[in-house]
This record gives C-alpha cells, sequence and structure tokens, in this order.
DNA sequence: GGAGGGCGTCGAAGCGCTTCGAAAGAGCCT
DNA sequence: AGGCTCTTTCGAAGCGCTTCGACGCCCTCC
C-alpha cells in the first residue's frame, strides 16, 4: 500500500507538504502542487482512512441507522437511504449502515469508538430510548422523525400532522362526510411510532373542526388483512365514501377490492393516500396523495448535520410541509 | 474521550496489558483480568476505531456495494440488506454502505484506503466492471449474483437458470402448453444483470426440452404497463394459461388484471412467481412461487467473506438450489 | 539446589497521518 | 544595507492502539 511518505519521496517534499496538498490548509506554490499532484496519480495513492480518523479525530463517515423491519415503508426507508448515501458522498463523507434494532448500543458504540462524525437516525418513536443518549453525544446527530420531546435535538420530517388534516381537508371539500383511514400495522401504533400517530392526530383534528365522521383502523400489511379491515369498515359505516391510505401497501389491494365490490372510483368512493409520487403513479388508478418526499428528507437530514459539523447551524425541527396532488382516485361524493 | 491508557492507570497495569484483556491474544491472570474488565465498564471504555484500525491493519468494516435504483426488487435488496448487516454485526463487523453507482471508483477508494476490510456486492452484471479491480484487491469479496466470468471470484446466488426451469416444469406438468413470462424492466436486460438473463435462460431451455411455446416480455414496474404487456400478450397468444412472473412488482396488477378480464386462477390462468415468501402469502392470491432467499444469500455472503477474513475458503461459486411451493394460483390447464 | 520452562506482565516501537511552530527565502521599505 | 513581512516548506510531535521481545517470577524436574 501507498503511504504518504512514499508520495513525498516521490515529490521531493515532506510529508507534511504532500499532507497540505491534500488538504488545503496551507497554500502551497503551483509547482509543488503539480508534482506532488502527479506523484499521487503515478503511485495510485489513497489517504488511510485510519490514520486519517486517528490523527484529525474525523472518520469521514455519517451513521445512519435504519429499521430494519418490514412492516412497513420499505420502499420509503429505502428511498431516504439512497438519499443519504448519494448526498452524503457528495459532501465527501461515507455512510455506516446501523441497525435500529440495535438501539442504545449502537448509539453508544459510535460516540464511543468515533467510528463516525455524526448520526442520522430513522424510525423514530415518540419516547425514542436513544434519545438520552444523543443528547449528550459529542457527535451532532439529526433525526428523520420526530419525537415527542425534540429539545436538544435537530429533526427533519415531514408535517404528518397538517398531512392528516390536508387528506380530511380534500375529502370533505368535496363533500365526503364518512372517511375511513386505513392505518398502519397495529405494532406500528404500538411502537408509538411518531409519523402514524401524528397523522392520526392530524384527520382527528380536522374532522372534529369540519365535523365530519372518521373511522379509524390499523391494518396489517397484505391482501387479507386489507380484505378483512375494508369488509369491517363496510359493515360498521356503510355509508363510506372516502378513503385515506397511510399504508402504502395497502394500496393496490385496496383498489382491487373496491372493484370487486362494485364501488367505482373516483364516482362512488374517493381515495387519498399518503404514498411516494411514484406510488401514486404505479398504481391502478392515478392516486390522488400527499407525496412522502423521502429523497428531499434524506438530502435535508445530511445537509443539517454537514452544516452542524463545520460549525454552522443549530439544533432545529424543520417540518415540511406536505403538499396534496388531486389525481383521479378522488372526485366529488355521491349524493 | 476515555482512552486505553487511562483504563490502564485505573487499572494499575500497563497498556499493553489491557489491550491483551481486550484482545485475548495472550494469557492474563483471572485477577488482572478482572481489575481491568470492571475499569473498563467504570469509565465507559470504547476503543478508538481509528487508531484501531491503524495499528492492526483492520477496519471491523464490510463494505456492502448496493445498487440504489428503484427499478428493481427493492424489498429483495433490502431484505439482503438486512441480512448482511445483522450477520456482520454478529461477526463483530460494522457495514459501510456504498453505492453501486460509485462504480469501480467505490471499489478503488475501499481497497486503496482500508475503509473496509472486505467487500460484498450486489446488482453484479454479466460483464462488470469492478471485477477486474476486485480480483486484484488485496481485500476478499464476494458477489451476490453471477457475472459471466467468475474465475478468482466468490460467489452466492440463487440458481436462476434452475428457477426458470422449475417454473416451466411445474406448469408444463399441469398441462400448460403457452406460457408467458412477465419479465424485468427492458433497463434490466440492457445493463446484462445476471439473474435476469439467466432465469430466462432456464425458462427457454426447459420450455425447449419440455415443447412448450414460450413467450417472455420485459415488462416496466407500474400497473399500466403491465396492463400493456399482459393485452399484448393474450393479443399475441389467446392460448395462453401460463405465466410466469419475474418481476415481483407485477403480481398484484397482473392478479387484478385477470379477475378484470374474468380469468379466474387457478382455474382459467395459472401464475408463478419468482418473489420472496412474504409476497407470495400477501398477494390476493397465495401464490405459487419459487422463493427468492434473499435472507439465506445475505447470511451465506457474509459467512463467506469472514471465512476469508479469518483465512479459510477458498474461491467459489455457491448457487441455491431454488425450491418451488406450491400454492393457490397454480392448477391443471383447462382444457 | 540449580537449570529449564511456562506464565503473566511491561516497555517501546511503530502504524500513516495531521498540525503546530519554526526556518528559509523572497520581496519591500526606509 | 538592514530589518520587516509574507510566503512556502520542513521537522517533529503525537493521535490511541497493537504487538514483539524481554523480563521476572514461580513451579517442576533431575
Amino acid at each position: 500500500m501507498v503511504t504518504l511518505a512514499e508520495v513525498a519521496r516521490h515529490a521531493g517534499v515532506s510529508a507534511s507538504t504532500v499532507s497540505y496538498v491534500l488538504s488545503g490548509k496551507r497554500s502551497i506554490s503551483a509547482g509543488t502542487r503539480e508534482r506532488v499532484e502527479r506523484s499521487i496519480q503515478e503511485l495510485g495513492y489513497h489517504p488511510n482512512a485510519g490514520a486519517r480518523a486517528l490523527a484529525s479525530s474525523k472518520s469521514n463517515v455519517i451513521a445512519l441507522m435504519m429499521p430494519l423491519r418490514t412492516d412497513m415503508y420499505v420502499p420509503v426507508m429505502m428511498e431516504i437511504a439512497v438519499a443519504v448515501a448519494t448526498t452524503a458522498r457528495g459532501h465527501g463523507y461515507d455512510v455506516l449502515l446501523l441497525t435500529r434494532e440495535e438501539g442504545p448500543a449502537a448509539v453508544r458504540r459510535v460516540t464511543g469508538s468515533g467510528l463516525a462524525d455524526a448520526m442520522i437516525l430513522m424510525d423514530v418513536e415518540l419516547d425514542d430510548d436513544r434519545l438520552p443518549l444523543l443528547r449528550e453525544a459529542p457527535q451532532p446527530a439529526v433525526l428523520i422523525g420526530l419525537p415527542a420531546d425534540t429539545a436538544g435535538l435537530t429533526c427533519v420530517d415531514l408535517d404528518f400532522v397538517a398531512t392528516g388534516a390536508l387528506c380530511v381537508e380534500h375529502l370533505a371539500g368535496l363533500g365526503h362526510r364518512d372517511i375511513a383511514v386505513i392505518g398502519e400495522a397495529p405494532a406500528v401504533y404500538e411502537r408509538h411510532t411518531g409519523f402514524a400517530e401524528r397523522t392520526l392526530e392530524g384527520l382527528r383534528a380536522k374532522a372534529r373542526e369540519l365535523d365530519v365522521r372518521l373511522l379509524h383502523r390499523p391494518c396489517e400489511v397484505g391482501y387479507g388483512p386489507t380484505a378483512t379491515t375494508l369488509a369491517r369498515i363496510f359493515d360498521e359505516r356503510p355509508g363510506t365514501t372516502g378513503f385515506v391510505v397511510q399504508n402504502e401497501s395497502a394500496v393496490e389491494p385496496l383498489l382491487g377490492l373496491l372493484r370487486l365490490r362494485g364501488r367505482a372510483v373516483p364516482e362512488d368512493v374517493s381515495v387519498v393516500a399518503v404514498c411516494s409520487d411514484q406510488v401514486a403513479l404505479q398504481a391502478s388508478v392515478r392516486l390522488t396523495s400527499v407525496s412522502l418526499p423521502a429523497d428531499e428528507m434524506g438530502r435535508r437530514a445530511v445537509s443539517r448535520i454537514v452544516a452542524k459539523l463545520e460549525g454552522r447551524g443549530a439544533d432545529e425541527v424543520e417540518l415540511l410541509t406536505p403538499k396534496l396532488t388531486v389525481r383521479a382516485s378522488s372526485g366529488p361524493a355521491p349524493d
């Protein structure tokens, strides 16, 4: 393996000079810089990550703590990860993949070992057990999601309360008085995952405000569970004409089931989904949806982390404003 | 941050003794070990990753190069990543997430900088541009997938040729003489992704052998494209009674579309999918499928990497034998 | 009772890089 | 011409850990 010292010898300069050429922290004459750069090329030199981390106390790695369950939002999680990885690379950082399942131990490992310079955490629960550690960690962190207490934390998330409100508002505006919500899997609520509860909160508040009847039912992933949930909903509220689908994987089954029941979308029944634009456009009916800007959340999270690593930017909660796009799945309520 | 030296002072021993307690590379008396371990606990010591990497030339990190597209098999990729991350942690390794898109440059970065001790590559193309570098890299690597030339490489993959054959065999055995294949997106074939081409090869070979007519059509992700593809298939081969679905995301749309056309599954039409068991079970019809053992592939890949890092295990291609599970979506051909 | 051999521990030398202080030279002013 | 500043480069220290050789001790064996 080629070392700094070899490059220095090859270029006829000292090691520190090579280091300064690389980091740009001191001015180097054009001639020397060129000579060094040529040597680096010729020898195929790559700085040793460990040595660099040791000497500079910076690893140039961002840790990403990701949930590895498969009971929810896999594509969204993936999309966030993609955005994080790509954006981070753009800023010169690599991404270390940690599992949400390791919990606080992983946080401790990172903060203790200097494995990473900063952390991005996904799948934040309202009262997340990683938060206390995070607050005292020397490394900055950004949450993608919103816990109950955000003091001393930086968060990026979609404003799910507004998202819920927006869905109800849209349907109510079209004259729907009976709205059903196909929610996340029960386990998601049991974990007190922030976004699920907040969406519900927004849905309920707006429903109360606009005097619309709202029925919320959690729903496991899969066609069967969706069918059961739908049947229950129609049993309980036969007059339901509006649906809000929070659970991406329930979208296609729901549309299929409505078709089977002879309920036309959007003539008889309107559907609003909270999902990525991709899903909304690929479904069998082009869905009216509030988009889940996974990509943007990932990018923002990295930007904030990088800002903090560079000493800019304070702790702050950034809630992205949801946007509802009207497509072919919603229309006026039948009379 | 607590250092080895501080632990040593606290325990009243030398730094090297602490190091040996940690690594177990030399015997330590029970008393000393306990004292040191207590100090480690009390001080909350975590070894510095950079220093460790520098001194031992081992980073305890495995790089995972993952495709970050969303045009195919997102859940499968995710499942593999999960398995890799979890298994790796079980062996004491962390996982560095690299994007497939960085291509050979990422391989060079890893091999040059000592960022990782080994690499696992996904989304392998038949003539992958990362392979030459890999062959001369000092770090071991495992491919999840199968390139055309496997000399000097270690690969883990499902035997997709056998998978294709199995699907045709099953349908032909039920009396189907006209089989259509809903394939991956055209881009996947254009990239010469190994598994797609191999599956097709297996399908074709077996069809020829059993004298069955086979129609293969690539298909973009989404309901619309699936509908178009299906329409074309029935135009071209109205007598089609057997379907092989290679593309997970086409499963639910296909079932819905068949229902719309009034073709009952499995009475009129049989469907065999190549997908994870989860998808097979969650679809609107419990699918006869060849399962994609993503989890096992991830685990095997890590096992092989760890073996190589420990000096065991040679270069080898490991093809997992596909298993077809008969469920409710396939039955005898109508006459 | 002295030689030989383990066992347990220590000290010191790096691993490859960053970074600080200082030296060497060049250019300018008085 | 001497002193000053500014630019460019160098040398050396040190980041926290691993690891090798060596040392001291106790036990065993003839």
